[in-house]
DNA sequence: ACGACGAGTTGCACAATACAACCTTCGGAG
DNA sequence: CTCCGAAGGTTGTATTGTGCAACTCGTCGT
């Protein structure tokens, strides 16, 4: 099997996975959908942003994350620091709401990963580990 | 290294690419979103397969598969079968001009990917795909 | 003081999806 | 053979996530 041969599978798989995510209510936690969680979990680990990071990070509208840290606000699963009601660089931060949900959601991922893996050794789940933050640090340029 | 954390790495290098994935330009080649191209890939792959193989694959309702198969239909890239012209078990097969499409974005992508892994071994890119098609594989309940 | 710019919101449109109801055909059991 | 149930497929409807465009609001530099 050539070289070619194996980057063709390994584009395939890609895109099944890319495709199961993309779809799929996907939701980690009922009350907390893939792109919310995903907020969610980057506003916590960067210890408050602005949406504007947000929307960089991921490529997105700003209207698009304004949407969205509305709905989460709306939920009391982030407040938004300043008390100037509007303008410019309003910091987000995670209520305890807010971390209760992501916790639990991160302990659903967990725990369905587990079971997709359970039949892996350790070694191979640590390559497959490796094999992906390897792919995922390439330049995408 | 326990299992609990090399697990916790695998979710978190799955939960990078997705949302690259979901961010992403939807155009791999101007006229052919993300979904079609990978519908027309996988029926292309399975070398003829029914609209239900599909939804199964993705894990996505019929409904959803037949709106999608009838664009790509409507375009010519695909044609149905059966001559029956309802009903059951039509196999899809992908026409002329839906394969050029499709070798022009496969091409593209696979540009993309081969200066990603340029460095990669061709055992790691083989044991790379191997643990992504299992991972695919597992069942999802 | 004013004008440019950066952050955010809102209106509108659209694509992809799920769910439910329905239709069509095939394969058996009687 | 007839009828019925299961499997494949389509259509109606609602929802979600998204972009683009136009707008507002506040800040900063000159």
């Amino acid at each position: 099997m050539d070289r070619e041969t194996i980057a063709a599978g390994v584009q395939r798989e890609l895109t099944v996975f890319a495709r199961r995510v993309r779809g799929l209510p996907e939701r980690l936690h009922r009350e907390l959908p893939f792109v919310a969680y995903s907020m969610l979990s980057s506003i916590s680990a960067a210890g408050g942003c602005r949406s504007v990071d947000l929307a960089d990070l991921y490529r997105l509208d700003r209207s698009t994350v304004s949407r969205q840290v509305g709905d989460l606000e709306r939920r009391g699963l982030v407040t938004r620091a300043g008390d100037a009601s509007r303008g410019r660089g309003r910091r987000l931060s995670v209520t305890a709401a807010g971390r209760a949900l992501l916790d639990e959601a991160a302990a659903a991922r967990q725990a369905e990963l587990a079971r997709r893996v359970a039949a892996w050794s350790d070694e191979e789940l640590a390559a497959f580990e490796a094999a992906l933050r390897r792919y995922n640090a390439a330049e995408p340029d």
